[in-house]
RNA sequence: GUGAGCGUAGCUCAGCCGGUAGAGCACCGGAUUGUGGCUCCGGAGGUCGUGGGUUCGAGUCCCGCCGCUCACCCCA
């Protein structure tokens, strides 16, 4: 570990060659379902107005509190690095003024930025795709949303994600239940951890999370968030779950669940792995009925979810899952003068488009270039000497397969590759 | 923000009760002047994260700092 040198931003990390093939991948197969359900993208900043998280987020959330890489522009505003994507893409269906006309169905990829402690599938900088529908209230978009996010993570190949499902109600319902569970907890408190008495003025929906035995006796008999549901947030849930059914998509209730941000109204659905250590939410999303007007727009019903790529691609990596592309079809040793080599190359490449071919440059012996060829994971050798180069012809070395080598003549090399390059 | 574990070659790591630096892989060269992968031989590469302390002597023991990792919290 090199204490010498330029080390990256903590919790800033490159996504190496090794590792992008399967990043392309993930994106192109979530791309490809996104357009398939009619979502079209939207490319928004990175930055944004800081107040635009304060008011969407919520003041009193960890992410607004303690996490947001926030500073002053030159001018003296306040800006801060996106920690979600949510209130961006609000914002700019605003702002377009797209919100009305028709039902938009958006989606977005990127980073987003939270000054948290790094650990196993949590970064300072991590990358979300997003997707957002405006103006449908009705259940059966929240099931199709569903249905999506099941049919990319199956067509990932991933299929040990669990779906778990909950409703948060209205905002009003909530309010009233959250006085309700207050008030019990408060008359047990003596039963609570330190922990649990400190949630108890933050977040006591999350005191349903707790670990400890003895909270969680306290907590069994806790009044229940869907016992308290209002009558039209409770029928919806209802049409959710019996959308799913019919679908064939199992789920599992988990009135535990409830999302950090603080616009999320009636159901929330979380994808979870048990294969991603602590960090196990790989994609999460729910409604947001009131963030619209909370933002300044007319009142618009709007669901939403987010996915983390880190910890998709780290599910596909353990899965052993192949990425895109590959390695070179071709490795050319150049034993004759620089500039053939260089030139030869090009020609292949105007006759074979798709070709991958990496030319050898600067020196390195005969040997040593066919050793780098090897190397580079090339299937074939392709080799230009002086011979070659006086006979009009080039020499192919297959460095994989039990073809061994022959001399061919540049037509014929195009001629047989045509249909081997994909 | 809190806690625990770990920092030795490019990478993965060994290094005992303190005696002055090692392996495997990767890299370069040779055995084979135009033939890689296997084998053999050789080479290069380290202020042992950093600063202090103890000691005749510190990679090793003690303390501070920095970094990484995992967990808590929270979340994608």
């Amino acid at each position: 570990m090199a204490s010498k040198g330029i080390q990256s931003v903590r919790g800033f990390c490159d996504v190496l060659p090794e590792q992008s093939p399967l990043w392309q991948h993930a994106e192109a197969v979530i791309r490809d379902v996104l357009e398939g359900y009619g979502y079209r993208e939207i490319r928004l900043p990175v930055l944004e107005r800081t107040e635009l998280f304060r008011r969407s987020i919520g003041e009193v959330t960890d992410i607004v509190e303690k996490e947001m890489y926030t500073f002053e522009d030159r001018n003296g505003e306040s800006v801060t690095l996106r920690p979600e994507g949510t209130a961006g893409c609000v914002r700019a269906g605003i702002e377009s003024g797209m919100l009305h006309q028709g039902e938009p169905r958006l989606w977005y990829m990127g980073p987003m930025f939270r000054h948290e402690r790094p650990q196993k599938g949590r970064l300072r900088q991590f990358h979300q795709v997003g997707a957002e529908v405006f103006g449908v209230a009705a259940a059966e978009l929240d099931a199709e949303m569903i249905l999506m996010t099941a049919r990319m993570l199956r067509a990932l190949g991933l299929d040990d994600v669990r779906l778990q499902l909950n409703s948060l109600g209205t905002p009003e319902a909530r309010a009233a239940y959250r006085e309700r569970l207050t008030a019990y907890l408060r008359r047990h408190e003596d039963r609570l951890d330190d922990d649990s008495r400190r949630r108890l003025e933050t977040n006591p929906l999350r005191i349903f999370d707790s670990k400890d035995p003895g909270v969680q006796a306290v907590m069994a008999d806790a009044p229940r968030l869907l016992d308290a549901l209002d009558e039209a947030s409770a029928e919806h849930f209802e049409t959710v779950r019996a959308l799913l059914d019919r679908a064939g998509v199992a789920y599992e209730v988990n009135p535990a669940l409830v999302r950090g941000l603080d616009y999320y109204t009636r159901t929330v659905f979380e994808w979870v792995s048990d294969r991603l250590g602590a960090q196990g939410t790989v994609c999460a999303g729910g409604r947001f009925d009131g963030l619209v007007e909370q933002l300044g727009g007319r009142p618009t019903p709007a669901i939403g979810f987010a996915l983390g790529l880190e910890r998709l691609v780290a599910l596909l990596e353990d899965s052993g899952a192949a990425g895109r592309g590959g390695p070179p079809h071709a490795y050319l040793v150049v034993a004759t003068g620089s500039g053939e080599g260089l030139a030869l190359a090009e020609r292949l490449r105007d006759a074979l488009p798709g070709l991958r071919l990496q030319c050898h440059t600067g020196p390195g012996s005969f040997k040593a270039q066919l050793k780098r060829a090897d190397r580079c994971g090339a299937r074939f050798a392709l080799i230009l000497g002086d011979e070659e180069l006086a006979e009009d012809c080039i020499t192919v070395k297959d460095l994989r397969g039990e073809a061994g080598q022959r001399r061919l003549g540049l037509d014929e090399l195009v001629a047989e590759w045509a249909d081997w390059i994909d």
